[in-house]
DNA sequence: ACCACTGGCGTTACTTAATAACAGACAGGC
DNA sequence: GCCTGTCTGTTATTAAGTAACGCCAGTGGT
């Protein structure tokens, strides 16, 4: 059996972990991707990933709209969705469709799994890289001729921290 | 390696099978577990239910909500909603949150995992439960002290139909 | 230098999704 | 009868996402 990803375990660690850091890492690694794959991370688009990895916690397209509305005078929808419809083909965010919301992502690369544990507590979200889930999956389709493209794994519980001090908020 | 439960080819096999039975199956199951569990499936809940089951494609709420607009003079919003939302407590119907949309489910549980393969060509949703799966999400899950509340998968693909076929279209 | 083409963005308007809050109806227990 | 809780009707509003059009800056060809 496979290990499990050092990623999850930072992102659980949010009391602890320089988030500042983190957020330049990570914006870093993007601006790499983008030339190495010969992207455009302008300016706007670059602004929004930031303002997604504000947090570990998800981030709803109209918070980042309004986020946006404080510091420039236009912005509309389509200016946000485009720039997360970028970042997603990009691989730099992935979009939580239980939550409607979004979150960057640690290890830009296209065509990236998803698979997600979201704490309903704290709203804290980690990302999981287990090859072996997705190969069971793969199995399965492949036994029923089923050809996959996309494969979408939110699962939503308590993380360790949010056990322990009973907290039971509800970032569902 | 577990078998992969019947379910899943069942509904693949669209072309084949005779829906209206399929569908008058899915009802008395319903009612059956509600009877069991003590939950009141009034007419409407039973009609949205229905119009659930009306095809093994994923419905949208406003699309049921005009269904019901037709033969009924009052339909709003949360009249469907809130049957969705019983349906959903009683494990009769799951939400594709990829979709916004929902699907009949066939084996009424609480509780009950979520896992579905979806063809982005036809459109069809197959409901897979893999004890495979969900056991190495659990796995996974306490390895890093995380408690699953709920899981979900959604991962979408072409059908074994439609890759013979050759379609290609857009129920994304 | 000029032109055409492209991609990114601004803007307006709209559709779809979902929920809040309040009011009436109705059923069952006492 | 009356109280209580649950189901539904109704109105209104917020959130999510998309369509369509136009401008402009940069790029590449001639």
């Amino acid at each position: 059996m496979n290990q499990v990803r050092e990623t999850v375990l930072k992102s659980f660690a949010t009391a602890a972990h320089d988030h500042g850091r983190c957020i330049k890492t990570a914006l870093a690694k993007a601006e790499q991707a983008c030339v190495t794959s010969g992207k455009r991370l302008t300016p706007l688009r670059r602004r929004v990933l930031e303002l997604v990895w504000g947090s570990h916690e998800p981030v709803k397209a109209y918070e980042l709209l309004a986020l946006l509305g404080q510091e420039r005078e236009q912005a509309a929808p389509p200016t946000v969705y485009r720039a997360l419809d970028f970042l997603q083909d990009a691989g730099l965010v992935h979009r939580i469709a239980s939550l409607n919301a979004f979150v960057g992502c640690g290890e830009p690369r296209e065509g990236h799994v998803s698979q997600f544990l979201i704490c309903t507590a704290c709203g804290t979200v980690a990302e999981l890289a287990d090859p072996a889930l997705s190969s069971r999956i793969a199995d399965c389709a492949e036994r029923l001729g089923f050809r996959v493209a996309r494969e979408t794994m939110e699962i939503e519980g308590t993380c360790r921290n949010c056990q322990k001090t009973g907290k039971a908020g509800d970032h569902a």
